[in-house]
DNA sequence: CGTTGTTGACACGACTCGTATCAGACTTTA
DNA sequence: TAAAGTCTGATACGAGTCGTGTCAACAACG
């Protein structure tokens, strides 16, 4: 394989509990897009916009298949499956590693405190929603949010790619 | 030295949405001796509320010097000098450290998670802020932004304290 | 004075992380 | 159907991190 050894960090460990169940009949591609419509399931839907198994996904990456399976143990991600439990990796899911791999190497977090910093994105995200839907009313309110909570996030020296 | 080999084992979680883990101790150090002072106790300069040399703010944080000037020298805290260059640890330092010590020991980051957390409160506390200041004529705004940000701070799981 | 505590520097033990295997069962594809 | 790829799980290793321990110097204070 090509991937290069990274700079690595420390940590512990960080499973909430087991995210992938071993054998339930996680069918749906429900990850992958407005996947199977209606439509009749011919040859289908597999690739709306991207959706890689994990060997793609690796060289995508240029990741170790291994470690994109660490990851999900860890509930940093939670790709897709298909009927036969293969792992389907969107585009988000791509982005979501790279952010992850970002907070690791350039950062030097741990898995730890990347869980750590993908929920605080997550919630500051969540609460500017709720601020600006509790502000429905007035405008010039959301906007001083809106510009602020920018900054915030922007604070947060993330890469480009969200 | 008293300080325990930390449990360094598994068992983290950085689930956001609630469950609070554990929080550090108590925060009163009211009653530890400051450093100087040990002259005619008079009714003196002591009202600094507290600066003790490394050596007693191990003692009080029950972690070693050493640990403590590491954090020094990663930039995580700034204690005070005495003219000849001995640390003195303030109250606001001490909290500090525990804040730090939760995050690493409880929450499992390493130092630059912790760096990055600490970074990221100081910059939610920095633009709550400055919404507060921007939304001075608008009271009902202020007041759903007061909210939703302690909100996102509850959300991170930190202890009482800081 | 001498005792105590400070300093920077280095080193050790326990731990983590990405990677690399392996085995056996299953899924997908040609 | 056969071949190729993936699944789970386990184990292992090199290189890195972190708290701690120790050292020789120096400063502070009773």
């Amino acid at each position: 394989m090509s991937q290069q050894s990274r700079p690595r960090v420390e940590d512990r460990r960080v499973t909430p509990g087991r995210m992938p169940p071993p054998r339930p009949e996680n069918t749906d591609l429900s990850h992958t897009q407005p996947a199977d419509t209606k439509e009749a399931d011919r040859d289908v839907v597999l690739e709306v916009q991207g959706v890689y198994i994990i060997s793609v996904a690796a060289r995508i990456l240029d990741m170790h298949p291994q470690t994109l399976r660490k990851y999900e143990r860890l509930g940093l991600i939670n790709p897709g499956r298909t009927i036969g439990m293969l792992r389907l990796y969107s585009a988000e899911d791509i982005r979501k590693v790279r952010l992850i791999r970002y907070l690791s190497d350039e950062l030097g977090l741990n898995l730890a405190g990347v869980q750590f910093a993908l929920a605080a994105f997550d919630n500051m995200s969540t609460i500017k929603q709720r601020i600006n839907g509790r502000l429905e009313g007035i405008p010039a309110a959301q906007q001083v949010v809106q510009e602020e909570m920018d900054l915030l996030f922007d604070s947060l020296n993330l890469p480009v790619d969200r």
